[in-house]
DNA sequence: ATAATAGTGTCTATCAGACATTATCTG
DNA sequence: CAGATAATGTCTGATAGACACTATTAT
């Protein structure tokens, strides 16, 4: 059966022992990690960057990331390198987009393949291997700007968004393009990278159960509508949110006052897995 | 500005001046492009496959793809290598996802970037370049199996499909894993991207309009809805359809049988674009 | 005429949006 | 008690599901 043989006569085995790889160019695949976490009382989204000590964009604020390994998948490349740097496991890791526009790297041909991780808990970060430093920044992500600050580090990283419209078959789509507006800037395309990645989020929040991930294992209802309100960016009426919510939620028969100060105790709940 | 010069006191100009990349090994890495189109009165799914004329995997039938090159982008390329393989070009081309698990390809390491596209009307096609010969193949997608097949060709590719339940995060997932069950085979792990890649469009079509890239430009509004039944796999309300459908549709004037026998002739229709 | 399909009307259950009311907590 | 927040009730409008009825065509 395995015993087709090809135009040269060679048969499967024959054919794996005897091959080379072309000599035509190969790329570098990296994995840069989109980790975003909320603030004490929800009410903005962190996200973590990395200081960049060499060239190229040396000294600016980078997306964490690294080499896919022949070894790996780069789901498993991105855990690694979520790990190394934060000593996190176990985390919310979906893949959202590869990157490979030529040129995006000045080094070299670089295809990047994004992921977006969600945490709990925002874990002290320092910086390790080539990053100078890391820190969780503030981000804030509106129709007409997108804006990455740290008071702490000093920094206050700021592009105006215009929609672009292109067509894909017969369809129009309508895209964000970025306009550098502060002195700091972003490496790389990484500002893309956080546009689609938030964009994902934003179409899956409603739809699916990520926002369990960026809450405490048990959690108020008033904190888990501030996690929807704060990533999709708009406000949502309390009871049309419980209503949504209520069939993925069981109470765990605790009250506590809510991460915000004053007023009634709240009932806790913890995520309801299905079946 | 620019001045900033690193721990070998290099600028930025001078590091690109002397960068060599690495010597840690890198992938190759392909677009390969899930086609899909309709049979002729939209109750199949079609896709198109070649059939692999070297080895790994010579004789099985395979998606079509090919290398990334430097000097263009993964959607360029996929793009590319359908306008080669069929002549077709302007088609809605979406990435699905990007696989990369170790051994997927048995000569070397292989990253592939997967598409899906979408066209209205199906093309002549033979075998070009590497591929023996190249076929539309028709496609059924269910809970418990996916089976491609082709009378023309004497191919019929069945895998059974299991439910697999694993853990990201908090949140739970359900993956299907498909098993051989037919002699006939698809080459590498493309059964895994054809599954991903329906998995997106069933997603994507309830809730945009990819639906208009598998109908002419004109279509009626039973057509339409064959489309949608075939791509779902379940029967929709006609009412509920045409409720959820005509505010994105504009009657053209014109009336013509569908493309079905017998039964009152029927309005044509025309996508309407927002805005 | 009859079978088959096209097109539309209507009832119901559900649910998001919007607002109001009651309950409980802090100071 | 006043102010703030939590929890829940209720009304409305939109919509998907389900079914029924009328209109038009081929045989």
């Amino acid at each position: 059966m395995k015993e087709i043989r090809n135009k040269d006569g060679l048969t499967e085995k024959e054919f794996l022992a005897q091959y080379k790889p072309g000599d035509y160019k190969r790329p570098s695949v990296t994995t840069d990690v989109l980790m975003i976490g909320m603030n004490e009382n929800y009410t903005k989204m962190k996200i973590l960057l990395i200081k960049r000590g060499n060239h190229p964009f040396m000294g600016c604020w980078a997306l964490p990331g690294g080499f896919v390994n022949e070894n790996e998948t780069a789901h498993q490349a991105a855990a690694r390198e979520l790990e190394e740097e934060t000593g996190l496991s176990g985390v919310y890791l979906d893949q959202v987009y590869t990157f490979s526009k030529p040129g995006r790297d000045p080094r070299t041909w670089v295809i990047t393949i994004a992921y977006l991780a969600l945490i709990s808990e925002l874990q002290e970060v320092k910086g390790l291997d080539d990053a100078e430093d890391a820190a969780w920044f503030d981000l804030k992500f509106t129709e007409e700007e997108i804006k990455i600050s740290s008071e702490e580090k000093a920094v206050n990283i700021v592009y105006n968004l215009k929609k672009e419209v292109f067509y894909n078959g017969v369809l129009r789509y309508e895209n964000y393009i970025p306009t550098l507006k502060s002195q700091d800037a972003l490496a790389f395309d990484h500002v893309e990278i956080i546009i689609e990645a938030l964009k994902k989020l934003r179409r899956q929040i409603k739809y699916s159960s990520e926002a369990f991930c960026l809450v405490d294992e048990t959690f108020t209802l008033p904190e888990l509508q501030a996690v929807y309100e704060t990533v999709l960016g708009q406000k949502l009426y309390k009871k049309s949110f419980r209503d949504m919510i209520s069939e993925h939620v069981v109470e765990t028969g605790e009250e506590r006052s809510s991460r915000t100060p004053n007023g009634r105790r709240c009932k806790e709940y913890r995520f309801k897995r299905e079946e």
